[in-house]
DNA sequence: CTGATCTACAACCATTTGGTTGTAGAATAG
DNA sequence: CTATTCTACAACCAAATGGTTGTAGATCAG
């Protein structure tokens, strides 16, 4: 996303692995259990039916996503949630949010005025002349 | 997921759609873009370095997504931005944040007890013998 | 010490994803 | 009508995902 020069680039794939991470059921899961309790990596396995590796990648997963973090208790590794990442997805929808109201304010502001010869439709068209673009 | 009897199973494929589509920078960008102006997919397509039929993909993920729709209009397919799906979006990472601030709140009232003798630690260890998973 | 448990990690596999090119149909422009 | 534009879709490919089994190191229980 327009990668104008520079500090976007990693947030980007920051964001990236967040929504990756919400994106299975599972991990959904995982995060609202140990929100909630306290759970070591087995625990966890122990509430699924897949096996005990495929539960510690989704763990991995939402570690990388900055979801869930662990600590070494003996031989357990606890998981814990870390509301950064959570507060993060958040706030970025929240923008989509504000994104969203203010077209709607445009729009509102466009029928408001008193009807200036113009045809009824919005007419943004794009031409913007955006610099760049990648993804 | 342990799709316990029925109901939520629609739901987690359709969550799972959502943040999947999230998932990818261009996508983010297209949601924004369409949100904002009015865009065909051909005027989408000029923004980024991919090819058309890249872009045409990205925008049938957002479709699928319920995050966007497409209306035909002459010879071109405008696309706009569909408000539902970012709007469960948002409830769901609402329904998180609550779940956490609940989590805060009783680890508060642990601490405001008359310190009843137990130990330091929050001990609220698994064995929950929670019925099912999904919510 | 011995055995059981918890974890990490590698290797493998099937499917999905994100990209490409190419072909073909519809609508518009001249 | 013909040429161009916009779209849809198929076929293909490399890489990532989500799962498996197997092996091996730490830590705890007896």
């Amino acid at each position: 996303m327009v990668v104008d020069q520079l500090g976007t680039q990693l947030r980007d794939e920051e964001i990236d692995r967040l929504f990756q991470a919400f994106a299975d059921t599972t991990r959904r899961d995982i995060v609202r259990r140990v929100t909630v309790g306290e759970y070591s990596v087995s625990g966890l396995a122990a509430l699924y039916t897949m096996s005990f590796a495929a539960v510690q990648k989704h763990v991995a997963v939402l570690e990388r996503a900055s979801l869930v973090a662990k600590e070494k208790r003996g031989r357990e590794q606890i998981v814990r949630a870390n509301h950064d990442g959570l507060q993060k997805a958040r706030r970025l929808l929240d923008e989509y949010e504000i994104i969203w109201r203010q077209r709607a304010d445009r729009i509102a502001d466009l029928l408001a005025e008193t009807a200036p010869a113009g045809p009824g439709r919005t007419h943004e068209n794009q031409q913007d002349g955006n610099r760049k673009v990648e993804g």
